[in-house]
DNA sequence: TTAATTAAATCAAACGATTGATTTAACTCG
DNA sequence: CGAGTTAAATCAATCGTTTGATTTAATTAA
């Protein structure tokens, strides 16, 4: 049998593919391949199928991509689905906290409104996240972490800090939190309230509800900081709080 | 082959034990089970390691659940594992809003604290949601519509609402979003900042934090409601903002 | 131009391994 | 005994992967 003469079978055998319908059967694969794992996860989705739905020999996955890991990870580093969040754009000094997170709702909205690749393509990182498989790891490394820390740093200049606390990754978490519930409760929202994420327009909606309310805690942190709000403030006193829930009566 | 002479395989084959060591192969299915499901999921999950794990039999696994989906069926409604959140303790007309938000994320919060049964049995639901097997949307029509629904009313009395709008739904649901977040972003919690969910006195903050910054929102959302607020507001005017986010107070 | 050569790509078929499920027989007690 | 329970062996089906051969097209030599 004539393997690919490459090592890494992830990459095409050759630089220059001489046949016209050579590497079209590979991009058949990676979109099959998508769509199936974002639907089935890795797992529940075999190789038979992707080969059926993509119109190939389930030799080609071999041929292409090795094995069926190297194919998942083919296409979970596939560039064209991999819009890459650039996070020098979340956070630039010149511009405000408001404009940090409208970048980073952005983030979160806009595959909704795109095709049925940019949809896939979500789900299959975030799926990632519950069902690790390997890869997981490397994505909050290369691209998670880096989006949290602008994040992070544009809060921190935002409220006047000169370095980050776990007030305010905590306050980060919170705000990604909102965002990510977008895409794995996306079941939840169209079983109880469908159109919130129906149209363009309900979607445009929400992105700007994600900004106001999520300002709102920043403002709420901010007056949370300032010294002497210990025993009254609008939003919440930076109480030392009890064990488990402090401030009302009824609890537990 | 003698199947469990009930038609629902999900139940003991008998009311009545007769022997000493029966359930309690059961029970160690039930609990191995548990675990391996949660920490690999159903499908790379094999009835020979639940029933290596569990010191069982593979063919009591059929004996007593039917087959591995009534095994998992058992598991995920298996009542020990099900502290089954009352959505009348956060809907009661008597207790203002921030008891309701405080007995939400106590929901989210307190299965960190437990021990690993609790957590695993977290896992699993929100496992459940990303790939769902066909329990999910039992789920959500048992359990999570329930408190979602609860919330809302909540939000509707606190606000004035004689219904439920749009933004009621959609504030509900980025509340509940900072909360699955301890969950599904648990792994990246644990990357970027471990100490934040590691102790129970940090989840305690973190659970203070999440109810001051959800009564921000719902400030927020109070006064971006207020007549007249269209020009200008304290938290958060109704900004045309950038691009992609159009229109003044759509509310859809 | 034509024929031979070569590499890339595809194909049907089968591999060994593992899956969930079942069967059969033995065992344990009330 | 006989119902409840366990143990080992076995089932058909499917899994991911590999094989050897074939097809296609670009290249080379005449």
């Amino acid at each position: 049998m004539q393997v690919a003469s490459s090592i890494d079978p992830s990459e095409p055998p050759t630089s220059k593919p001489l046949r016209s319908d050579g590497q079209e059967a590979r991009c058949r694969l990676l979109d099959a391949a998508l769509a199936l794992f974002a639907e089935n996860g890795f797992a529940k989705t075999s190789t038979r199928e992707i080969a059926r739905v993509a119109k190939a020999n389930i030799a080609s996955i071999s041929y292409y991509f090795g094995d069926k890991q190297g194919l998942y990870r083919a296409v979970f580093n596939d560039p064209r689905n991999n819009p890459q969040i650039d996070p020098q754009q979340l956070d630039q000094a010149t511009t405000g906290i408001r404009t940090t997170l409208d970048v980073l709702f952005r983030g979160f909205v806009e595959p909704l409104n795109a095709g049925d690749t940019a949809r896939q393509c979500m789900k299959l990182h975030f799926r990632e996240m519950v069902e690790p498989t390997g890869l997981w790891q490397a994505e909050i490394d290369n691209n998670i972490k880096p989006a949290h820390e602008a994040l992070v740093q544009a809060l921190c200049r935002h409220l006047g800090l000169n370095e980050a606390d776990d007030d305010v990754h905590r306050l980060a978490f919170e705000i990604s939190g909102m965002g990510a519930m977008l895409h794995v409760g996306s079941d939840v929202i169209n079983t109880i309230r469908p159109q919130l994420i129906a149209t363009p327009q309900a979607l445009a909606t929400y992105h700007t509800r994600l900004i106001d309310h999520s300002m709102a805690m920043v403002h709420a942190e901010a007056q949370r900081r300032k010294p002497g709000a210990d025993t009254l403030a609008p939003a919440a006193p930076a109480a030392p709080l009890t064990p488990p829930t402090p401030p009302q009566k009824p609890s537990q």
